[in-house]
RNA sequence: GGAGAGUUGGGUGAGUGGCUGAAACCACCAGUUUGCUAAACUGACGUACGGGAUUUCCGUACCGGGGGUUCGAAUCCCCCACUCUCCGCCA
């Protein structure tokens, strides 16, 4: 969420800024600062009289040890009449204090000014495209066709076991997963990321830290007894890592990578978006996170972005780069950059990657801050993107890589499946 | 799952319902002393919000989380979470 500071030191240019998300806020900045004038107003005032009581108190417990018991009942009485009034503006001041924060969270974050202006995907700006002159077979397969074909992901088996959206992998088909899961740690960890093991159920406090909650309520699995919930991506539990803490200006930057499964319930999908692995329910995917100086925040970025690249160009897959538009991105990023590898038998982009530096719109969520040169509390920024979610990865390997001998897979990939074709 | 004991500031840990926002010790930071290091000594040492001043200041809230009793709660009561010990169960 946004800080007040961040809304009121330039009420035209937050206006200016969240119109490019498509957000007119200039109402709701009106009403956070009314709200946000007399929650100061009342904690003033409320203040004051605490301040009586605690007064008040300390007096009769002089009196009562002096034994001067009907002085000490007069300042009972005093304090009897102070407190139903202040009890009556203390129930006033939460209830400011919780429209204020409704409204608050109800703002997006201010999209970074080099986001292009525009409203759907159509309007975001391909900053980069690498595409590949090999030709297909003319009778080139989908990916759940060869997944078929080559026995590698039974869907309907997991229908059985699961659900739509639960693919079964099996054999080279597994095996391709725990690949990839590998390779990318692996190449992860050699740029500095911090291997870590996450829970993949989180509780409330995390889930509302990330925010995934309240808003996207309906997108997580929700395991009600223990009222826990099953994690969307690793970005849930690992940023959660950082909630509450006070970090030194020198732990900076801290660079962390996790494998998780991701779940997601996609409520609303349905045609050509979650055929074969383009959409599912359960996933797998390597995350990084990077927590940032303000001030090296968008090199940070950058740094990810280049690093994502790597991996993709690894893979030998055709990709572009997009950066994002303001109606395209998400509630919580200031600037984000997509990849999508070309899948030719499906003749479409899919996205494999979202690299975004939210600034410090989660780290006010979170509470994750840090103490600067001058000993000054200061929200830190926070970064994340998928390095690499596996499923489409696997769609354009599949789908690219076919040849009448079988699936070809490519050289850094051989190493971690032990094979170097699928036939 | 059952029974018992716990949860206090960065750490250890004290705290008969008022003199405790919190002892003491350790760590950290600044300074004095010193040829350097160490030691010793001195001082500072939580977070958030609000008011004032924008260098010192004041108020309020916070002792796992939430509610309650009371003029007054770290301290008493209730609910929840977590930790430890024992039993049960189990990969």
């Amino acid at each position: 969420m946004l800080t007040i500071k961040q809304l009121r030191d330039d009420r035209e240019a937050a206006i200016r800024r969240l119109a490019k998300k498509g957000v007119d806020a200039a109402s709701v900045i009106d009403k956070i600062e009314k709200l946000d004038d007399r929650r100061k107003a009342i904690q003033h005032e409320l203040d004051e009289m605490l301040a009586q009581q605690n007064q008040a108190s300390k007096q009769i417990g002089a009196l009562m040890g002096q034994g001067r018991r009907e002085e000490a009942e007069a300042k009972k009485a005093e304090v009897a009449a102070l407190k139903e009034r202040s009890n009556a503006l203390n129930a006033e001041f939460k209830e400011v204090s919780d429209a204020l924060q409704a409204a608050i969270v109800s703002l997006p974050n201010f999209p970074a000014d080099i986001v292009p202006e525009g409203k759907t995907a159509a309007d975001n700006l391909v900053v980069k495209m690498v595409e590949d002159h090999r030709t297909l077979p003319e009778d080139a397969l989908p990916h759940w066709e060869l997944a078929r074909k080559y026995d590698l992901i039974d869907f309907d088996l997991g229908v059985k076991l699961t659900g739509a959206g639960f693919p079964v992998y099996k054999g080279k088909g597994a095996r391709l997963q725990r690949a990839l899961i590998n390779f990318f740690l692996e190449r992860n960890t050699r740029a500095g990321y911090l291997e870590i093991e996450p829970p993949i159920m989180v509780n409330e406090a995390s889930g509302f830290g990330t925010g995934q909650l309240p808003d996207k309520e309906g997108q997580m699995y929700h395991a009600t007894v223990d009222n826990f919930y099953l994690i969307p991506t690793a970005e849930v539990p690992v940023t959660n890592i950082y909630r509450d803490v006070i970090l030194d200006e020198k732990d900076f930057p801290i660079k962390m990578t996790a494998y998780t499964p991701c779940f997601r319930r996609e409520a609303g999908s349905y045609g050509k978006d979650v055929r074969g692995l383009n959409r599912l329910h359960q996933f797998d995917k390597v995350e990084i996170v990077q927590l940032s100086l303000p001030e090296k925040s968008y090199a940070a970025l950058d740094e990810m972005v280049a690093h994502v690249e790597t991996l993709v160009q690894a893979l030998e897959l055709p990709y572009r780069i997009l950066r994002l538009c303001g109606g395209d991105m998400s509630f919580t990023s200031a600037l984000t950059y997509d990849f999508e590898v070309y899948s030719k038998a499906q003749k479409r982009w899919l996205e494999v990657s979202s690299v975004s530096n939210f600034e410090s719109f989660q780290a006010n969520r979170l509470k994750l801050r840090y103490k600067d040169a001058n000993k000054k509390t200061q929200l830190a920024h926070t970064l994340n993107g998928s390095s690499l979610a596996l499923p489409r990865i696997v769609a354009a390997l599949l789908e690219n890589n076919q040849t009448p001998e079988g699936i070809r897979i490519p050289e850094a990939l051989i190493p971690f499946t032990g094979f170097d074709l699928i036939k």
